[in-house]
DNA sequence: CTCGATCCCTGGACGC
DNA sequence: TGCGTCCAGGGATCGA
């Protein structure tokens, strides 16, 4: 599932591989996950990517202007327009030789003048695709929070106590932090012993700090690592990542946490299964755990964990 | 402001 | 083996 590690690998990959080419054609399968798919098809071709930013969970390739028919490259802050990519759950863009069959549920091609082609798969469609211009891309991106690596810890410390919401939600709260999902909050809330269900109101400017600070320690780990690989991820070479075997308490229900030794514990929170060590994360009153499944999710299959 | 519920979608696990 | 059911979850949306 990318969350910011995962795209910021991806986007690495892309960087290093399609980054001045040209989209020469695009070709499109199902597009109810593209905003406007016309958009895409008439705009793209004859583009140079000049380049591939991250953005939270999305990934922004940025592309040459087009002025009376002419196309200029565009430089810093006036870049016209980008193709905005967000993987979802499932989403994955790579490109590969044009001649190669592509893979089941490859919804987009994007033909480059190298005889490749960038695909786009995502059997469940959760992505999004959009072709945007530069006053809506900047309304888009005006939504989002600050990115989990930049935000200093006294602005987050500030920000989390202000708020009523549990620290699980604003974690994933894309507009107060943009880049964070499940894994590393439930990562992060174990490192730094908080429970998923407290408020953030309720935390100590030094909890709040320490949160800041491992989060950021597990992202920068977990980019280093190429992300975490839990069902289907691959980085733009098709590679897995390994993070996953760091991982202490995401996907852990029923087994030992490793510094007290309790049993790990899920809950629902935020509508999300929220997995955390019940000494270390004491639980808010009210938060119950769920009882425990035998379902090993996450054991059978393969080269997952460690 | 924050909550839970619901929908989107498919594949994989699991029960019978 | 095959079928039904549940679950995974980011994000949008809606009602409480």
């Amino acid at each position: 599932m990318p969350e910011l590690p995962e795209v910021e690998t991806v986007a690495r990959g892309l960087r290093r591989t399609i980054v001045g080419r040209r989209i020469v054609s695009v070709r499109l399968g199902k597009t109810d996950f593209i905003d406007d798919p016309a958009a895409l098809e008439q705009n793209l071709p004859g583009r140079l990517i000049e380049a591939v930013e991250r953005y939270g969970k999305f990934m922004l390739l940025r592309l040459s202007a087009v002025s009376g028919g002419e196309f200029v490259p565009s430089n810093g802050d006036s870049v016209p327009a980008a193709l905005l990519v967000h993987l979802g759950m499932t989403g994955q863009i790579a490109p590969s030789a044009a001649a190669q069959p592509s893979e089941k549920h490859t919804h987009a091609f994007f033909t480059l003048d190298d005889h490749r082609e960038l695909r786009y798969t995502d059997a469940r469609r959760f992505g999004r695709l959009a072709y945007l211009q530069a006053e809506s891309l900047a309304e888009e991106l005006r939504a989002f929070g600050a990115d989990p690596l930049e935000i200093s810890a006294e602005e987050f410390a500030k920000q989390a106590r202000s708020r009523r919401a549990r620290i699980k939600s604003l974690l994933m709260d894309q507009g107060f932090l943009r880049g964070v999902g499940n894994i590393y909050a439930d990562e992060s809330l174990w490192r730094a012993k908080i429970h998923p269900a407290r408020l953030g109101v309720v935390l100590k400017k030094e909890q709040a700090v320490l949160l800041h600070r491992v989060l950021r320690e597990i992202l920068q780990k977990a980019i280093v690592l190429r992300g975490s690989s839990i069902s289907d991820f691959l980085d733009a070479e098709g590679q897995p990542g390994e993070y996953q075997q760091h991982h202490r308490a995401y996907g852990r229900e029923g087994e030992r946490c490793y510094r007290c030794g309790s049993v790990i514990r899920r809950a629902i929170v935020a509508g999300r299964s929220s997995y955390y060590c019940p000494k270390c994360q004491p639980a808010p009153r009210g938060c119950f755990a769920l009882p425990l499944s035998r379902r090993k999710s996450g054991k059978s299959k393969k080269k997952v964990g460690g």
